[in-house]
DNA sequence: TCTGGGGTCCTAGGACCC
DNA sequence: TCTGGGGTCCTAGGACCC
């Protein structure tokens, strides 16, 4: 740790129920209308308006719960879009860019702003600048809170949503009254305290934020190891943990998705993970790495009462590779290993592991020069086309055309931003 | 009928080596 | 009879996030 280090000032900029947001920006008839967006599959509520939530919907239910909710109210249902949210986040994100040097993309709808050094100016004056122009060029409505740590900005986030009067900006770095407000709100309101920690907190008699910002280290320490501990230093305004600027590569990449209806066949399993791989290692050759392992699962539907049956099988690669060709055929030979006939499968995925920059990987005395350059020209057109023409343009032939197996999405919007065929009409 | 998908970090304990 | 100590690497499992 440096002595003396200036004090930390962190924004975070937060997306309103990012998803509903982007349904709307396309259908503005859906403001102040009670909205959701599913899960793939139609399977659970990712996202609620705030219609939605002064009605009791949970985040993460089944969507079948809210049958009769949703017809009483007339509630807007979609299925979600990630090719239309994920366009309109980099939109967000590079709007953002333009107020700080330094920020950290943290997930689709948040990024963390630093503002440190930023003495001459009235933050939330910024803030509030900062707020109005994402509104105006994006659509996009988001709530910002600074504070002097990441996890400080996270509770003023929380309270600049929860209390309309801030007009979605609170700044609580160097508030007098910050004991106050941490002492209002519950442990589990904090960012990095799950429902584990928080009932073992609970069971400790520490119950409120601002507890916790008094705990014993030693006791965080032992109990909720480093973690825990970095937290609470946190709380108390010292930044320990830091703004990521660079997005460093996937360690493991998965790709999974249960399917539209119960599978049977060796044929529909070899499809779907055909499929999920050719996903997958696109992904790897985006991020210009080769893996070393790859990772096969299978599973029966847990929820329901029918002879039950998942296995996961791992295989360590001759030769890393990032090779679409190359890892869908390990993958099926492993597929082979572990299906079991007689089953109604729900899910299947596979998962990349051992992953490491294609410039570093151990190259295979055996595989001629040639055979690999061929794969890697290969894949750099088809990864081309992809990108240039839509995702599946071009696609491995083992992965199926007919693809009964797919994923249910009933509701799903047109993706406006991504496809010409999709453009919205202007009237 | 209908229950998502994709990640991260930390720790304890075992295997193995000298 | 007596059975060390220190280090590294890997894995599984548990916690968390959006």
């Amino acid at each position: 740790m440096k002595p003396n280090r200036e004090k930390q000032v962190i924004a975070l900029v937060d997306c309103n129920n990012f998803y509903v947001s982007c349904e709307r920006v396309f259908n503005p008839a859906l403001e102040g209308k009670p909205v959701i967006v599913l899960s793939n599959n139609d399977g659970c509520v990712v996202a609620r308006s705030n219609e939605v939530k002064k009605l009791g919907v949970i985040m993460g239910t089944p969507a079948f719960k809210y049958r009769d909710l949703i017809k009483k109210y007339g509630i807007g249902v979609f299925s979600s879009n990630y090719a239309l949210y994920g366009d309109m986040s980099q939109r967000v994100m590079e709007t953002l860019a333009q107020f700080t040097p330094e920020m950290e993309v943290y997930s689709i709808d948040e990024a963390f702003l630093s503002l440190t050094g930023f003495n001459n100016l009235n933050r939330t004056e910024y803030a509030r600048h900062i707020r109005s122009t994402i509104h105006k060029w994006t659509g996009i409505p988001v709530s910002i809170g600074i504070g002097s740590s990441k996890t400080l900005a996270k509770v003023a986030n929380k309270i600049a949503k929860k209390n309309p009067e801030y007009d979605g900006v609170f700044d609580i770095t160097e508030d007098p009254g910050i004991d106050n407000i941490l002492a209002s709100l519950d442990v589990s309101d904090i960012w990095g305290i799950g429902d584990q920690y928080a009932k073992f907190l609970n069971r400790h008699g520490i119950c409120t934020v601002l507890q916790l910002k008094n705990a014993d280290d030693e006791f965080i320490r032992d109990n909720m190891t480093v973690v825990g501990l970095r937290i609470v230093h946190e709380l108390r305004g010292v930044s320990c943990i830091p703004l990521e600027m660079v997005h460093s590569p996937r360690k493991g990449i998965v790709s999974s998705r249960s399917f539209g209806r119960s599978v049977k066949t060796l044929a529909e399993l070899r499809e779907s993970v055909a499929d999920y791989m050719a996903a997958a290692a696109e992904r790897l050759r985006g991020q210009k790495s080769v893996a070393s392992f790859v990772h096969v699962f299978i599973a029966t539907n847990r929820f329901k009462n029918e002879p039950q049956y998942s296995n996961f099988i791992t295989q360590r690669l001759p030769v890393p590779t990032a090779s679409t060709q190359d890892l869908i055929k390990y993958a099926l030979s492993n597929l082979l290993k572990i299906y079991r006939p007689g089953y109604r499968y729900k899910k299947a995925g596979v998962m990349l592991t051992g992953i490491m920059p294609d410039n570093q990987a151990q190259l295979d005395l055996f595989t001629p020069f040639k055979y690999r350059a061929n794969r890697k020209i290969i894949m750099g057109a088809m990864d081309e086309i992809n990108n240039r023409w839509g995702s599946d343009t071009v696609q491995i032939a083992a992965a199926g055309i007919g693809q009964l197996w797919q994923m249910r999405q009933s509701r799903k919007t047109p993706r406006f931003t991504t496809q010409w065929g999709e453009l919205p009409v202007v009237h």
